[in-house]
DNA sequence: CACGAATGTCACCGATCGCATACATTTCAT
DNA sequence: ATGAAATGTATGCGATCGGTGACATTCGTG
């Protein structure tokens, strides 16, 4: 999901720290940080340290990408498709009798 | 790409700034920020300000995302995929006879 | 090599941070 | 409704921030 503001960041965690089960207490002792932090945070402070924000993505097993013009996309992450298995779709439309 | 720290991040900033061919100046005026503040997050400060990021991704016209649990994807950004005509698939291996 | 531009570094300074602690309020299950 | 847990808010504190301006260094070209 895309964000562009600290207090979309902060909703973010939010969400994802309850979908957790976890209290503000707990993901701040998770993260290192104290919980008026994770407080601030959450209301999109936007002058917290960047440096906890991390910690704290990393505590709820978050991961950050960012893309635009000159940021080097990884090879092309190619899509895994499941691919029908033809023969098996022709056996089963086989006439009986064949 | 994705990126888990603040000096990643700084890299990361610093080679979109090259790749609009903007000084270290011209991007600090265009995100609002000192000129010092840019050396420093290129230099992947920790304690920088989040929201001073913000401005600078902006200023850069680059586009963060994230994702784990609990954080909702966008509708899923469905890829095409060309679906065999299995009718067709099928015909080519009916029994010429029937 | 010589020059200017770009970048890195320093010191000063008011402003703000984040933690700890305590307290107020809200939320939620019973 | 009631009580405990979760969350929001206030104060005090040392530590750090980030802007400015000046300077040192590196880089890129002619």
């Amino acid at each position: 999901m895309k964000f562009r503001t600290p207090l979309e960041l902060g909703l973010l965690i939010r969400r994802a720290r309850h979908a957790r089960g976890m209290t503000q207490a707990d993901l701040a002792r998770a993260a290192g940080v104290g919980r008026q932090w994770i407080v601030a945070i959450e209301a999109g402070k936007p002058r917290a340290e960047l440096g906890k924000a991390f910690q704290t993505l990393a505590a709820l097993d978050l991961s950050l990408s960012i893309h635009g013009e000159g940021i080097p996309e990884p090879p092309s992450s190619r899509i895994r498709i499941a691919v029908p298995d033809i023969e098996a779709v022709v056996g089963a439309h086989e006439d009986p009798a064949s």
